[in-house]
Formats: structure tokens, C-alpha cells, sequence
DNA sequence: GTGAAAGCGCTAACAT
DNA sequence: ATGTTAGCGCTTTCAC
């Protein structure tokens, strides 16, 4: 008897709003400004004024207010506010990878930045593909999101940056140089490139070579390419050879090898970034190469590492963070409608590091017949072989 | 007269509309569901009903309402949709930091397994705050996140965790070893560590350290050291001597020459993580040590990296993108009220990886005095001299 | 098969 | 100073 009354009173109210609530098993916070209001005996409207300090109210009321508050434990739901502001302080962040640090650390700048300012960061990577690009980019844009931060693959032909700029919804590029007006944080790419091609000349190199991964759906390395190929030709060498590498570099000794037999008089390679550089140093090795003595070579990016390792990584400098946090300061000032942020000064925009792995040619590099004729396992070098011997030990 | 015509005209609905949707200068997507509904004259609902195909319809009305839609070029909001489900598709994401792989290799995972299904994901950096953490988590929450994906300072007393907890919002810890009944997906830290004193030993080594940045903020530094005092307590060796790091490890190489003065009978050291073991050869170097004659090292982590240097770095192993997307299906498993994916067998979770930065010592490390008294810049060992040299040619 | 209307949580205009 | 109400974009009864 009891037990039946219980139900029917708690069936009047209560657990109609639970059951509202209920997903999965889960009962979501269900108290609203509404409840507040009914808890401080007066309207919603007042609740609101007090909360946001948005209009007069009396000591007496704000009391009240405030005690159902944390009576209740409320807290304003952003999903109402923002179908109420249109705002959803809420920023698009779309970039290729988290794997490569340089979008890392430029997406934890641009995450910061915004947080400062209240804003939070919807993050998509998209795994270099243009179509997980444009899919992101819609459904950001549908999420309501006020600003986008995005490194894309081609900037010039992206599907999702056209329907950003229709829409006219502020946005800032990263590491795409900008086509016409567009905003963008970005290094120079050419001149960083021509930068490398002038290290290697003053080392005395006069056959070069560019390697990048990824070439076709990176508009970096493409302008990398082009500054290199420039640099080149201004200090009189012919135009670098490329490689260019589509999957992951499981066999980047391999076609290495094969490169530097079509190249053989080749005696320097600028990696498109920094971390292909470091592969490309192991898998020289593995061939029977010396770095420099045989083969000099140039990162870009500058990340950390390079400085770990031995001989450290001669590169490009580049400070990704400030990149990431520059952009969003650019989105932020286009949402608030102040001044955009000086853009740093292209030329200053890097710097070139010098290390270990650049340093004149010892000769015209013997051509490949010893890598050619040796696979790498059973013809280590002598280092390798005390590697060998200390693993198995 | 034609213009005042027009200024009229347009006067009526369309700039008030128009009006609404300008922030900063900004024009936004102001085509709504009623838009539609007006150009394909029928209700809302029947224009709910055909996209979303939850209703019956004529052929016709189809017709009229994707005519409508592109003619307009109408997209849904999340935001009313949310407002209207109290679901927004949206997962919270917090980590530490990005600059270190683990925690980047961690959120791309989560987030490409969220993408797939269909969700969102938030990203918040904390960069080792608690304050940050708990206000980042607070802010997820009003946003209405369906779930989330965490890793905290301190899991078992992380107040932002708690109030997830409370609210039961559906959520799965990362890299934080779980307390009571948590979900979550970890290494196994101590059984790791374990491994680490048996490696030292196996390779003859009696004394070793343990090397940790932010060991209060980090309970995966604690767990570490925890089991790698019993694995050496196990295999009889006493406890390892603790240098532990605050700030960034500019000094490093500083506080390493003391710590080594401090243990001059000390052959091995375990740092914590692998770009920590990194910077401690390097150190060590510029102390004059040879690694590994001098002293043996092993990271934790297994960045890829390790296995490019020179001598290669041991390590533990782990995987973190497939953490962070075990974490990920976790948590839509609790959201669907599916049951939980398996988590990986603890003991599985990690291996071991031999490297060249791991060998029996030598003999008792001579102690400090040679690097005591001499500054390593000044005194640098043949290597570093060579460097040098290339440096400033 | 279709439309009108209520209501999700909130803010702002308008009463009082 | 404070309460009432309309409406943000959407889904979902509930009539017809």
C-alpha cells in the first residue's frame, strides 16, 4: 500500500524529468534555470540578471539566487546560450596529423590561446586526406563553431575553405601559404628552402637532392620543392633530384638506395622535414654510409631531437607553437573585429641551424655498387655491428 | 525614388534576419529549418521528417523539400538539435600536453576512433595544471559533452573527476592507473618498471637511479618509481636513488653531475619517460660519460625516435594510439550501454625493447670527480670537440 | 500524409 | 527591481 503511494507521488514529476535524462543508463544534470528559479521563489529572468550581472537586482534576490544555485549545484548549460547568442565559443581546429610535433605543438598553441580567451577547440585530424578535410569542415561548421584554425592540404583548391569563406565565418590558415586575402601563419616556406640550398653550397656541394613524403596532397613540400629548386639554380647547381615517398617509410632504405644509384653524384639531401631526415640518416647508414663523410643532409622543422641525436641535425628552425598561437590570435581578432596581430616577418619567420649531419663532401660520393650489391642486415657497418653484438649480448 | 523603392522593400524582413547573424563585421548561415519549409511550402516538421527520414512522406513533398534545401543550401544545426536531444555528439578530451608523442599519438587515436562513430572531440591541453584540469573539465561539462577521455594529475583526487563521476557522465581514464571501479586504459607503469630492474640486472648493473620530470604532478612518474624500487628490492638490490625535475630540463645537465657525485656508485638510470632518457645521454655526454660505457640508460615510452639515435635508446614500449582509441570505445560502449571493448592484458600492455644505450657496465662508474671539476663546455670530449669544429667552420 | 504547437535552456524586450 | 514572454532551430507528439 505504501509502496504503491510512493509511486504514484514520485511518478507525478520527478521522474518524468529523469526520464528525460536517462541515456545509455545514464542520468544526465537535469537542474535548470528554471529549477533555480522555482528554488529562489521568483523568475527566470532574474536568475539570468544575477548570474550574468546583466541588469539591476536586489540584495535580497541575489541572495536567494545564489543560494539555490549551489544548493541545486547549477550551472548554465551552454547549449541553451548558444542557440539563444548564435555563439558558441567554440573554435574549429583542423590539421593533418598530431604524429609530426610541428602540428602538435601548433595545435596546443592555438588551444591555448583560445582557452585563455574562453573559447574552446574542436579538434580534427585528418590524416592528409581531403575528404576527411571537407567532411570536418562541414560538420564543424554545422556545430556552430565561430572560428576555424586549419592547416588544409591544398589551399588553393580545398572544398571546405571555399565553404568557410562563403559563409564568411572568421578563420585563419597554418603552414599554407596564403592564396589572395587570406589570413595565414605560415613559414616562408621558399625562402626557408632557398636558405638550405645556399647551406649546402657554402659547404661546397654542388649535387643536391630533395626528399619528401607525401608530396602530392602537401602544399609545403611542393613549395619547399620549388624554393630548393630556386636556391639551386641562383648558386648555379641544376636542379635538384627528387624523391618522393607516398607510404610510410618502411622502405625508405630501399628507395634510397635506388635514388642514390640513379644520383651517384649526389652528395647532400634536404628532407622535407625533420623526421624524415632522421630516417633518412638511419637508412644511409644502413647502406654503408657515412653522415656527412658520404652524405650530408637537412632537415626542416627543428624539432627537438634533432639536437639529441649524434651528429645533431642540421635544419630549418621553425617555432610551430607560435605559429599555432598566432593563428588563433588572428581568428580572435577577426571575431572581435580589432586589429589582426602583426604577422611575424617572413624572413624571420625561421632560422637555419647548423649541425653534424651538413658538412663538405669528403669526395665526389662513390657511387652506390657497395649499398647496391649489400643488403643491409648482413653487411652491417662496423658501428652497426657493435650494435648488433651489444643487443645480443 | 527606385532606390528609396528598394531600401523600403528590403527593409521589411530580410536586414532584420540578416542583422541578427552579424557579429564582427560577420555575416553567418542564416538559412534555418523554417527557411526551408517557407521555399518548399509545407511545415517544419514535414521538412524534419524528410531529412531525417524519421516520418512518412509523400513523393512529392521529398521532391519540394530537397529542391528546397539545395536551392537554399540549408545545413541543420547541431546547436538546436542538441538543445532538442540533450545529446551533442561532442567528447570532452584532456591531456597534459602535446609536445610529448604519447599524449599526441594518445588524442589522435581517440579522436579518429570518435570520428568514425560519428562524435566530435574537444581537446584541452592542461599542460600538468590542476587548476587548468578542473576548470577545463567544468567548462566540457556545461558544454554538454556526451563523454570523455582523461587523463588526470592524480585520479584519485582530481576534483574535475569526481564531478564527472557524480553527474555519471559516461568517461574512461587515460594512462591513469584506475581507482576502484574507473574504466581505464594504461600501461601497466609497475609491472613495466618491474621489467626495467630486470633488464638492468640481467646486464650485471647493482646500482641504479630513477630519473622523473614532474614526478608530484604525474602519478605515472609515482607508479614507475614505485615498481622499479620492487622490481630491484625483488632482484636484491636497494632502492634506486631518485633525482626528480621540476622545471623544464634546461639544467639538466647541472643536476645530473650532482646526482652522479651524490651516487658515484650508480651504472644505470631509468628516466621516465623517453624524451627524459634522451636529454639524459645527452647530458651525460657533455659530462664526459660515454653511454653506454659510462652509464646505461633506459626510457620509457618507445618514441620512435629512440631507434634512430645513436646508440639506441632502451626502452619499454607502448602504444598509445591504440590507448587512446581503446579509451574512445570504452566510453561509446558506456554511452550505448554496449559492453565494454577488452582491455588489453596488463601484462601485454608494454614490452621491452633492447637498444645500444643499454650494456653491462664496465666496471664500478669511476666517480665524479673528473666531471665535477671540469665545466663541459670548456672541456669537451672528442666527440663534442669534432662538433664544435663542424659547428663554427 | 501533413501541419500546428509545445518545449529543450537560455536571454532580452517589455511589462509592471 | 522583477516577472512574463517571445523566440533562438530543432524534434516530436497530436490532431486532422
Amino acid at each position: 500500500m505504501s509502496l504503491l503511494l510512493f509511486l504514484i507521488i514520485s511518478s507525478n514529476e520527478d521522474t518524468n524529468k529523469w526520464k528525460r535524462f536517462h541515456r545509455g543508463g545514464i542520468v544526465r544534470q537535469p537542474v535548470t534555470i528554471k529549477d533555480v528559479a522555482q528554488h529562489a521563489g521568483c523568475g527566470v529572468a532574474s536568475v539570468s540578471r544575477v548570474l550574468n550581472d546583466s541588469g539591476p537586482s536586489s540584495a535580497d534576490l541575489r541572495q536567494r539566487v545564489i543560494a539555490a544555485v549551489d544548493d541545486l549545484g547549477f550551472e548554465f548549460s551552454e547549449v541553451g546560450r548558444s542557440l539563444q547568442s548564435s555563439t558558441t565559443r567554440t573554435i574549429g581546429c583542423v590539421v593533418p596529423s598530431l604524429a609530426n610535433p610541428v602540428y602538435a605543438d601548433a595545435v596546443q598553441g592555438a588551444q591555448e590561446t583560445f582557452r585563455l580567451a574562453g573559447y574552446q577547440t574542436l579538434l580534427v585530424c585528418t590524416n592528409y586526406d581531403p575528404e576527411i578535410e571537407t567532411q570536418a569542415i562541414r560538420t564543424l561548421t554545422a556545430k556552430q563553431v565561430d572560428g576555424f584554425v586549419l592547416t588544409v592540404s591544398d589551399a588553393l583548391a580545398s572544398d571546405g575553405l571555399k565553404s568557410i569563406q562563403n559563409r564568411e565565418i572568421p578563420h585563419c590558415l597554418l603552414f599554407n601559404m596564403a592564396p589572395d586575402d587570406e589570413q595565414s601563419w605560415s613559414v616562408d616556406d621558399r625562402s626557408a628552402a632557398m636558405a638550405v640550398a645556399d647551406a649546402f653550397v657554402e659547404k661546397g656541394h654542388r649535387h643536391v637532392g630533395f626528399l619528401a613524403l607525401k608530396f602530392k596532397s602537401s602544399d609545403r613540400a611542393r613549395q619547399r620543392y620549388q624554393g630548393f629548386a630556386e636556391g639551386c639554380s641562383r648558386n648555379g647547381l641544376k636542379k635538384p633530384a627528387l624523391l618522393e615517398i607516398d607510404e610510410d617509410s618502411q622502405n625508405l632504405t630501399d628507395l634510397l638506395n635506388v635514388f642514390l644509384q640513379e644520383n651517384p653524384a649526389l652528395t647532400g639531401i634536404f628532407a622535407s622535414n625533420d623526421f624524415l631526415a632522421l630516417a633518412t640518416i638511419r637508412s644511409a647508414r644502413s647502406l654503408g654510409l657515412g653522415v656527412p663523410e658520404d652524405l650530408s643532409i637537412i632537415g626542416f622543422d627543428g624539432i627537438e631531437v634533432g639536437t639529441m641525436v649524434e651528429p645533431s641535425l642540421a635544419t630549418i628552425v621553425t617555432d610551430p607553437k607560435m605559429m599555432g598561437s598566432g593563428a588563433a590570435r588572428t581568428v580572435l581578432s577577426v571575431i572581435d573585429g580589432t586589429p589582426p596581430p602583426a604577422l611575424p616577418d617572413p624572413e624571420l619567420s625561421f632560422s637555419f641551424r647548423a649541425g653534424g649531419s651538413l658538412a663538405p663532401p669528403v669526395a665526389e660520393r662513390a657511387d652506390g655498387e657497395k649499398a647496391a650489391t649489400l643488403s643491409p642486415s648482413n653487411n652491417p657497418t662496423k658501428k652497426n655491428a657493435k650494435i648488433q653484438l651489444e643487443r645480443s649480448k
